[in-house]
RNA sequence: GCGGAUGUGGCGGAAUUGGCAGACGCGCUAGACUUAGGAUCUAGUGUCUUUGACGUGGGGGUUCAAGUCCCUUCAUCCGCACCA
């Protein structure tokens, strides 16, 4: 017998493998179809890390078991490579990011295959080849066309070391995502993208789909719908109303001041109204210094200025009531103004009691609980009676909500409004290595797209990759390449020198596996219809506001238009949880712990490094790396390998063998389809150290067993079955059939409780009555034994489950 | 603050959904074989005051029966965060 040698035989299959495409996806439209697909990767120069091949592995395992059930199963992968990483690294050792890009790429690729995934690499696409930004340039054409683009002069999240503006999503705890350093607002004229249009859909459509329910929750929370409404104040002396946004309408006998925005546009208008305008200008000056994180941060302390000549009339009271600012709320939501109800708002309440504002109670709570509104504001929408609160009083505060409502409807004075949290996507990045925006901005004819033919618009090449110190893109010092003629009126104009985002490639990059090589449109319609929507999508949870919300959108978008027919991209999503290190913290290089997989590969082997990140624990949860675990699943590799010692070629039947086959099969098929490969692989497991017990294992009992292992570990499997001489290859053989009928017992066994604790098993035939049951019991000597001067109250038989005897 | 999880041996984790808690693996203990080894095999391994009792973060409850259901409480992790 040969020594398991994982080295020589992982490549032997692989290279097998890539020679004949074996798992070349076919358009062959009248199989049924399975498109499963992971995250393609951001080829950075650090390699593949340990969580990849965890997702990758996954879903390699179930496109594995689907092609061996029949189905024609497109697995293809690819490259998100534009981004900043790539250009940084550029910049800083002076080779340009397509070189950079294209060794990084190499690299990965060779990790990929080493792991032996089944991927279609006929289908491979890079988001940084022309021929395919070509497309992504043509959807943002079409999005620009249908007036879902624009550009918008705005304060930006603008990070102070990558000299770039980020999306809200980008930033965390007001840094940069990327590289961790401040993260500053700046007013930029900013490409926008409205996907606040589709909002409403995004939330509606999650429900006839098939995604784990943390991410519809958290996708959800993004979005953040609110109902509530929109209620005129006029402001005195001057004539003229703001519009204040709440959700709470059924307080507004209790809206004792107004706060604005600091950024609001009533304060510039009537500056001349404004006694104090010096020191509103002030607190003007000192918010717009302040980050978006210090405004967040310090909430505790609320600060803000009394705007003095101006108050407010509450439409409903009448009363005349102050108006202020601070920075508490925020221009971007609602209409940048609300009317604030201390008695009832934390916010408003820590305000009021800071500066003195009056507090009127407009609802009391039920049942005489105790509610003291000096001490706290009392929020609880679900219950509470409306006080002091004129035709409202003596109503549950749902039902006043929704009388307020048509109450200021009637009067002309509100409406009823719902409001998003999510704001439009900003999409312009000043940066060189991204998509070029294909527009020109003509002076006679303003923005303008380029034609179609003309598409795509290449990204020329730089002598310096560097923004500008007043942070424009690398691209607008090529003043060759900026001017232009205007496409409408072949005047003189001037290109966009903005970038799309990273995200843009990979909003749609799952369409293009369907038709990689498709020069003439983005994919062949009949083949979107075979292939869509993806069955299958893993992938990491941090991509659940970004990227999958944006290929969301962006897929409606193309529905819309007629490219694709399906409304959603994704069937089904599922999230891995992370491996963290050794130390059971997260994997990081400052922290040491991280773990290479080439080295893993190189010690143990692919199959290996595949079982054991499947054996790890539950795939959605996080989980610590051990070495012994790895060793462990090597362990049981070689156990495997070493079965070829004692397969027989006799027919030795064994029906408790072939009951315990089949219980494998169906446990490995079902858990398999739930993910649950922890599990599955413990079956394998038991199932193999069944045969070590007889030390006998025969042909056809083996190739089910290596057919069941195959998805998790392909390549000494591949090996195993040549070995045997068995027909063709794993590859292209058939998933083992799970028959109910050969697993069924002649006898069960019976557990027996006194007072619920177990104290004997008894076995008895497996169509046995109750009465059948109550006689084995009685018979048992163990328990006639503890019987013994007890007495039986009562005795609950569960059929086939268990025989519980309660004695006092 | 809001939202979502998680908590089971020395460790990673199982448990057909209310019915034998601890599958499988690691580690550990003992033995076998040995060129005395971080190899392989075999047996054992929840805890304890061991004819039995106790055990799934803590406390209470429902039930013949609870890791699983209800109430309450604690701890850890993740996401969002002045969203009116």
């Amino acid at each position: 017998m040969k020594e398991y040698d994982y080295k020589s035989i992982e490549k032997k299959w692989q290279d097998k493998w890539d020679k004949d495409n074996t798992f070349k996806a076919t358009d062959d439209f009248n199989k049924k179809k399975f498109y499963g697909l992971v995250e393609f990767p951001y080829p950075s120069g650090q390699g593949l890390h340990v969580g990849h091949p965890r997702s990758y592995t996954a879903l390699d395992i179930v496109c594995r078991k689907k092609r061996l059930e029949g189905y024609n199963v497109l697995f293809p992968m690819g490259w998100d490579a534009f981004g900043l990483p790539t250009e940084n690294y550029a910049i800083k050792n002076k080779i340009p990011p397509k070189d950079v890009t294209r060794d990084n790429v190499a690299n990965f690729k060779r990790q990929l295959k080493m792991l032996g995934f089944s991927f279609d690499w006929t289908r491979e696409i890079n988001t940084t080849d022309p021929a395919y930004y070509k497309w992504t340039q043509w959807i943002f054409l079409k999005l620009f066309e249908k007036g879902l683009a624009y550009k918008k002069e705005m304060p930006i999240n603008f990070c102070t070391s990558c000299k770039v503006g980020l999306a809200n999503e980008e930033v965390v705890n007001g840094v940069c995502e990327r590289c961790g350093s401040e993260v500053v607002q700046k007013v930029k004229s900013q490409w926008m993208l409205k996907i606040t249009e589709y909002a409403q859909r995004l939330i509606d459509d999650l429900d006839d789909l098939d995604y784990i329910e943390k991410v519809k929750i958290q996708q959800k929370n993004w979005i953040g719908r609110s109902e509530g409404a929109e209620v005129k104040f006029k402001i005195s002396p001057i004539n003229e109303d703001v519009i204040v946004y709440t959700t709470r309408p059924d307080t507004l006998f209790g809206a004792t001041y107004m706060v604005l925005s600091p950024e609001h546009p009533l304060i510039e208008k009537y500056q001349d109204k404004i006694e104090n305008i010096i020191q509103v200008k002030e607190y003007q000056t000192q918010t717009s210094r302040k980050s978006e994180f210090e405004r967040t941060e310090l909430v505790k302390d609320k600060t803000g200025v009394e705007l003095k000549g101006l108050t407010a009339i509450n439409p409903i009271t009448n009363n005349e009531i102050p108006i202020w600012i601070s920075d508490y709320v925020l221009m971007s939501y609602g209409t940048g103004a609300i009317m604030a109800v201390p008695a009832h708002d934390d916010r408003d309440w820590d305000f009021a009691t800071k500066f003195n504002l009056p507090i009127i109670q407009v609802i009391k709570p039920e049942n005489n609980q105790q509610c003291d509104i000096t001490k706290s504001a009392y929020t609880d929408v679900n219950s509470g009676v409306m006080i002091n609160s004129g035709f409202l009083t003596g109503m549950q505060v749902k039902d006043a909500i929704k009388k307020m409502i048509e109450y200021v409807e009637q009067k002309g004075i509100g409406s009823k409004k719902v409001n998003f949290k999510l704001r439009d996507w900003v999409f312009s990045r000043q940066r060189y290595w991204g998509e070029p925006i294909p527009l020109v901005h003509c002076e006679k004819c303003g923005w303008v797209a380029l034609n179609e033919k003309d598409l795509p618009l290449t990204l020329p090449e730089v002598e310096n990759y560097e923004p500008t110190d007043n942070g424009e893109s690398p691209l607008s010092k090529m003043e060759e390449w900026i001017n232009t003629t205007c496409p409408k009126c072949g005047g003189h104009a001037r290109r966009e020198t903005d970038t799309m985002p990273q995200w843009a490639g990979s909003s749609w990059y799952f369409l293009r596996y369907i038709d990689p090589h498709n020069d003439d449109f983005l994919a062949a319609k009949e083949k979107l219809q075979y292939w869509l929507p993806i069955d299958w999508y893993n992938g990491g949870m941090e991509h659940t506001t970004l990227h999958l919300l944006y290929s969301r959108f962006w897929h409606k978008f193309l529905y819309d238009i007629g490219v694709v027919n399906t409304k959603e991209p994704y069937q089904k999503r599922t999230s891995q949880g992370m491996i963290l290190g050794e130390n059971s913290e997260k994997m990081s290089k400052s922290r040491g712990n991280v773990i290479n997989p080439d080295d893993i590969i190189n010690e143990y082997g692919a199959d290996t490094l595949r079982m054991y990140e499947m054996f790890i624990g539950a795939f959605d949860q996080a989980t610590p790396w051990s070495m012994q675990g790895v060793k462990g699943c090597y362990k049981f590799l070689e156990r495997v390998w070493k079965m070829q010692e004692f397969v027989t070629d006799l027919n030795v039947y064994s029906p408790e063998m072939e009951k315990n086959m089949h219980k494998a099969i169906q446990k490995v098929t079902d858990d398999i389809e739930k993910m649950k490969f922890n599990t599955a692989i413990a079956t394998l497991m038991s199932l193999s150290n069944e045969f070590y017990k007889i030390n006998r294992i025969t042909k056809r009992e083996f190739e089910t067993f290596l057919i069941l292992l195959n998805p998790i570990a392909p390549h000494i499997t591949e090996e195993i079955w040549e070995n045997l001489g068995l027909e063709s290859q794993i590859a292209y053989s058939k998933w083992p059939q799970f028959d109910k009928n050969k697993v069924v017992e002649d006898e069960m066994e019976i557990p027996v409780q006194i007072n619920g604790k177990v104290k004997e098993v008894i076995k008895v035939e497996k169509e046995a009555s109750e009465n059948d049951v109550k006689e084995a019991v009685k018979n048992s000597e163990a328990i006639q034994k503890l019987l013994q001067d007890k007495t039986v109250v009562k005795e609950i038989y569960v059929k086939g489950k268990i025989y519980n005897i309660v004695v006092k």
